[in-house]
RNA sequence: GGGUCGGUGCCCGAGUGGCCAAAGGGAGUUGACUGUAAAUCAACCGGCGUCGUCCUACGUAGGUUCGAAUCCUGCCCGGCCCA
């Protein structure tokens, strides 16, 4: 099976330019390829793991990656699968992003020296020095504005009722040029990207086309979606990050363990390195018991060791062990350490008897608010321990367990471990 | 530039002087049922350690009124039509 066979069977090509040429081509020799992330945010989160994954695929077959930084890119915004303006960050934030989001991309390729290394750009190296009438003149030229709006992402742009501003529709122009200029220089000859980047890069395609005379190939994968077909990588508060500061491996795992039977397996194969045979074996175990979770643990267990490192890995899997395989609260001290190390946790005053719950559950991230808290409450989701906290939420001494550690509980699925000062 | 319609909570969207923290839907949170799943049913769903004749909120700044999301004026933004 070829790169290309795998990559379908995973379900991985949305779509792809002259599918023929392009495996001739891969069947010729290592090809260099691209995949753009811009830097809206200080971290990635579990939705760009498909790309980055994806050049890993490439890269395992003695391709050359190279994942680009948007920091020019970044400055306009991708006018795509929006409906409103994005709104401009300023140039010290885009720099921290940029930086932050370079030392992730490092994680998941091999930049070791060698015929398939990696290479990290930043598509403001080559942008910022060329000016306008340059820009417009050298790429500007070779667009029509007739066939920039006939594209998917800016015509739904046009239609909406915000319309489209001039910049976010130079976003297309700006993407193109970066396809050509990693074509001269570093021999780029395929981009790669989500399946909404598809105008964006097939524009690329063209403009090599037209300025080098060359062929250039786009391959897209499908963007990953919920079982509901809602955005992919939401949790309880917010996103699921690549930035253990931002979400602990624990939180992490959890994310993953937690899939839906429905999706596992669409997530395995687009996501897990394995071989696609062991796949399949895993799934048909998965069909046959799936409360046992076999998939998603594979899933979640690779991932985490891939993006957090295998020691991060494997305590947070010990420490989910300790909350979900048993009664928790009749854990030893020791299993309790490591879950107070992994899991959200937070210190306790030296006597708790009838503190409020509150502010604990706010500072461990599992609520917003006092009056989140208090809704929670009279809810009965709360626990301390295995007693159901009433709505005043007050704790006693009586809920801390072995080694002086109070577990609390939201709801079935977040533990807050609570631990005393070791002086204290 | 002129005309006209519109800007409501995380999103969509009702509301045209008090009964409005604001219908309904979606998203989200929780409970029941389960397998750390899905589906289903139910509750909750601006903030506040004071839970109130409280604070904040119906684009923005003022005004009328005992009382405004609702009426008036200026301004900002968007759609459509005209120039």
């Amino acid at each position: 099976m070829d790169l290309l066979a795998d990559l379908e069977a995973r379900g991985l090509v949305h779509d792809t330019t002259d599918l023929h040429a392009l495996r001739a081509r891969l069947a010729q020799g290592p090809i260099g390829l691209y995949i753009g992330f811009d830097p809206t945010a200080d971290s990635l989160h579990v939705g760009h793991l498909v790309g980055q994954l994806f050049m890993r695929r490439f890269q395992m077959q003695g391709h050359r990656p190279f994942p680009l930084a948007g920091g020019a890119t970044g400055m306009i915004g991708d006018p795509g699968g929006r409906s409103e303006e994005r709104n401009l960050l300023d140039d010290d934030t885009l720099r921290h992003n940029v930086e932050c989001i370079k030392a992730q991309l490092s994680k998941l390729l091999d930049f070791e020296p060698g015929p398939y290394q990696a290479t990290l750009v930043n598509n403001a190296d080559w942008t910022t020095p060329v000016s306008m009438l340059e820009f417009l003149r050298d790429v500007g030229k070779h667009f029509t504005v007739n066939q920039m709006i006939a594209k998917d992402s800016v015509r739904s742009r046009i239609e909406s009722e915000h319309g489209i501003s001039y910049t976010e529709f130079s976003y297309m122009l700006l993407q193109a040029n970066d396809f050509r200029h990693l074509y001269e220089a570093h021999g780029v000859e395929l981009q790669a990207g989500a399946s909404d980047q598809w105008g964006n890069i097939t524009a690329g395609v063209e403009l090599i086309r037209r300025r080098l005379s060359q062929q250039a190939f786009a391959i897209t994968h499908p963007l990953m979606v919920k079982s509901d077909g809602s955005k992919f990588g939401k949790s309880v508060g917010g996103a699921v990050w690549l930035d253990p500061a931002r979400t602990s491996p624990y939180q992490f795992r959890q994310f993953w363990v937690q899939t839906a039977d429905q999706m596992v397996g669409t997530y395995l194969k687009m996501l897990s390195l394995r071989p696609l045979d062991e796949l399949e074996a895993l799934l048909t175990d998965h069909a046959t018991a799936p409360e046992r979770r076999g998939a998603q643990r594979a899933l979640a267990d690779e991932l985490t060791t891939m993006v957090h490192g295998p020691s991060a890995a494997d305590a947070a899997a010990e420490a989910a062990g300790v909350l979900f395989g048993g009664d928790p609260t009749t854990a030893s001290a020791d299993a309790l350490a490591v879950v107070a190390a992994e899991a959200p946790s937070v210190t306790l005053p030296d006597d708790i008897e009838n503190v409020r719950v509150h502010e604990f559950l706010i500072e461990a991230g599992v609520a917003k608010s006092n009056s989140e808290v208090a809704r929670l409450l009279g809810q009965g989701a709360v626990r301390a321990g295995n007693r159901v906290l009433d709505s005043d939420g007050l704790l006693s001494t009586s809920d801390l367990l072995n080694g002086g550690f109070l577990l609390l509980r939201k709801g079935k699925r977040d533990f807050v471990v609570g631990k005393t000062l070791p002086t204290g």
